[in-house]
DNA sequence: GATGAATGAGCGTTCATTCAT
DNA sequence: AATGAATGAACGCTCATTCAT
């Protein structure tokens, strides 16, 4: 609300009272959410509101006041989540390097975000959110088809296929990596040559 | 359970009523455990124990006679879907056939699996369930391994890792799947394909 | 439910479980209602459903099973007092006394209720309750018009605001009673002779 | 309240700013407590105290600056009221007329009171308030006793406890008052002549 | 001093699980 | 053995009261 008439007057410096609470609320609902995701990562996620508000450092009366049932607190978890993975891919820089790279970078986007929000992997996720998700990584689905147009790599499985195939194997990846026992530039390394022998042009001669 | 009057009268040689009664029980318990896996299919896999026992044709109560807690029913439907899976392995005879074939063909047993349990697909399966589920899989597992001694498949990646690539690809391939849009056997031969690319012995030049 | 049959199906010994279900129901309602009452007299009329529950023995939810809602436990309370009212009066053979002792007699019965169910007293009743509350007393009020018919008391007054005005004078006898100082049966007597003479015939001569 | 800025202006003798202060803090206290007896008559005796505070046209936390709760509230308008009730006992000038007459006077002054605090009449009042109401009826108490002693009306029935009576008889007709049907007048009156047979001097000869 | 926000307690509800018959 | 009822924990919500600005 009254939301327009911010960029122009804020030369000015002059935060009005409603601009600056909303700041504030902004920051206490940033601050549940990460509580949440670290009472998720604690208790799982089926951790009670009660729990949640607690590490939150709030009331749970104040936790219904920021979110207003428990769907919308995860729906805004999820929210931070996409908002990292956006970061991370931003931050990734993928378009300055060429596919192998950028998939390994991408890959431990993705494990760092998994690590963070783990419950979410494993979560059933609406399909607006995977929605999302899919338009995040779009960049490098995106290399993948250029790359495919290309000739640079297979043809005979449609590249947004074979994208799909490559996050399959980083959800694997960062399962045993999160069973423990390998280490992570490993398994970035593993799922990248693993990907990258398998996007490799063929000769066609086989009838798999 | 009860075990003591069973063996006692067992010279008899006959169905004694113990023996009787358990395989009614054991009878029961499989009917729920299928109204279970319809339930699940139709109103999610957070169905209430009331939906299923009212599918079941039993009392809420009559439920946790059969079954303590709801975890231990979705164990048992857990172990239907194991069943499955071995009874589909062992069909399948991935034994007598080359590696790219058993691939396919564990592929094709999977997707039947998962759509049958795609609720358990999705969910959170316990630590003692993977370790069944891998046991199912094994034989595939050691064929990885024993082609990778053989020096038939790369080596710079650990056969177990690559069979777990392998299982990301599936599953994300079910996904697509599922969504629609895609023929089950273009989606076999092409995990197949992707896999077998992926297991291509590699020239050694990469720094990936 | 099916209760006309109950008196005469009683003979064969035969209580269904649905019967007996029922009857325990409503035994289970009573002592509840009397706990409540209890807890009222305690710890006054705005005890939480919680300190309600504790006191009936049972569970807050099982509490809810038995009455929904807060109200309709109040509503149980007033049906169980109501009840005691007509009880009372019945026992108190008005009618077969003159009307200094129906009066009270009457005076009396109030006096016990009013003990039991102070709270009530006090509180806010719903019209419908009052109603159910005349209709109770009822007896007495036609004792005061044909009283009044027979020229056996004052006629200047309608009869039903006499009625009315008695009970006022009952409720503050209440009050003084419930205060503490006063003996019951002083109190009963000096009702009494207070209305009677209010209601003696007057000769008309007064401007008042 | 606050009392060291009051002490040292007053050598001024004129409005300091703390006395003026204290002048609206009071207006604005007498706003409130009209703004609830308002509501109270339309939304009932336990509207919110947000409902209060919007009709007041404060915040709910600016009602609690001039209210520390919600008793308090009651009480300053239970003040509010006894203070209204002196006035109008006062104005009826209950001393210069025959009892009768500071009967039917006080009736008419109770009536408009309760008139104006319906609620108060039903609710439950703290024992100091009513402390506070009989002081405020106290004269007409006074002319019981005094009347008693003089032989003008019955001597069988404590002054107070026929006092009492009579205000038990005034709060009846003014719920049927409420109710309607009746004239105010014709209730006085009623109620008047009532009382006054009631308190007649009787000869001793029942014994009820 | 006035206010928006926070708090805690209670309400009414659902649901997995347990009890008693 | 099967069941209706009981239980406890959590949810989502309202409201009197308190806090911090």
């Amino acid at each position: 609300m009254s939301g327009r008439g911010g960029a122009l007057s804020s030369g000015k410096g002059l935060e009005t009272p409603t601009r600056r609470a909303s700041a504030i609320r902004d920051y206490a609902k940033e601050a549940i959410i990460q509580a949440t995701a670290e009472v998720f990562s604690t208790r799982g996620e089926n951790a009670s509101m009660a729990e949640i508000a607690e590490v939150s450092g709030v009331a749970r009366a104040t936790l219904y006041r920021y979110f207003p049932n428990r769907e919308r607190l995860l729906d805004a978890l999820m929210d931070s989540a996409l908002a990292d993975l956006k970061k991370g891919i931003c931050q990734a820089d993928l378009e300055s390097v060429e596919l192998g790279d950028a998939i390994a970078r991408l890959t431990r986007v993705l494990f760092a975000l998994s690590d963070k929000y783990i419950y979410l992997v494993r979560s059933h996720v609406g399909k607006d959110r995977i929605k999302e998700f899919r338009l995040a990584v779009r960049p490098v689905l995106e290399r993948f088809i250029s790359a495919q147009r290309q000739g640079l790599i297979r043809q005979d499985i449609p590249a947004d296929i074979c994208f799909n195939f490559y996050l399959g194997v980083t959800r694997s990846a960062f399962g045993m990596l999160f069973e423990g026992g390998d280490l992570l530039e490993d398994m970035v390394s593993q799922v990248t040559r693993f990907v990258l022998s398998a996007l490799a042009t063929v000769e066609l001669d086989g009838d798999h």
